[in-house]
DNA sequence: TATATTTAAGACTCTTTTATCTGAAAATAC
DNA sequence: GTATTTTCAGATAAAAGAGTCTTAAATATA
């Protein structure tokens, strides 16, 4: 059981990525695939949304591909995971509670949705420049190998 | 995009319609199942995990069902969470980056170790009996109808 | 114009989760 | 013993998520 679900890690990776090169040119959606070792036509589908989301902007043709629509440090996480797992994630019941709701929280809601409220803030705060500036000082890859 | 599988929810949601009745004869699944709008063999198969993992006492014949196997201030809601959906929930990379983990955390993954660690403290602290009390005060139901 | 490169779009498959069905096995009551 | 009530266990089905494949459309370049 996942937080995210996978087209949306994927995303997010993959805007990182994107992110990470800083160049004006479109990076084909294959040498993304590529580099992260995320299959090729899941990954086009994914890219789609964020496309068709105005947070990326894709070009077809030789030397086409897509790039971020808008500077990396304008792009906050949290655009990337509302444009495809939407925005719900921060407002429903944690138990599934049918009256509980912001409303009428139930205390594992109350207390879930301080949490929850943390966690919003930070992927509200943090843009694709700062998170992948804080991923390559920490050493970390962004690929599987 | 659930956090909980629905699985650990009606696990949850059932656990606390047992203690609510708290009284010492076996509570027959299929009641639970109409009070709680939960698919009776759907909800059989969840309550063995719980009866498997010594958390719920079956019986079955004429008067038989399911009871705790403790008193309900005795079950913290993490046994039945662990039970069913396992331990690693609260251990994970949220962002699925490979190298990640406890040892060399990406930012994402130390603020989500915090958050988790007190949702992970709430879940051991808080029992059936404390969390069954409190929303019973609250005026909340936990079937769908 | 022809060809190669690249995304777009939709159908399709595979896997996991969720849910249902069926036939036991066990316990009780008569 | 026989019928009834209940859980147990395994097969099956439906739905959703994840991943694959094929064809079409757009672009660049020769």
């Amino acid at each position: 059981m996942l937080f995210f679900s996978k087209t949306c890690i994927y995303g997010i990776r993959a805007a990182l990525y994107v992110a990470s090169l800083g160049k004006q040119e479109y990076v084909p959606i294959r040498a993304i695939s590529e580099q992260l070792n995320i299959s090729f036509h899941f990954l086009t589908k994914i890219l789609q949304i964020l496309t068709q989301q105005n947070l990326m902007i894709s070009y077809r043709g030789p030397n086409g591909g897509v790039s971020l629509a808008k500077p990396a440090d304008q792009i906050k996480l949290i655009e990337i995971i509302e444009a495809i797992d939407g925005s719900n994630l921060f407002t429903e019941c944690i138990l599934g509670l049918p009256g509980c709701g912001t409303q009428s929280p139930c205390p594992i809601h109350a207390q879930w949705a301080v949490t929850r409220q943390g966690m919003q803030n930070m992927f509200e705060n943090t843009s694709l420049a700062e998170l992948g500036r804080q991923i390559n000082e920490l050493g970390l890859r962004l690929a599987d190998t």
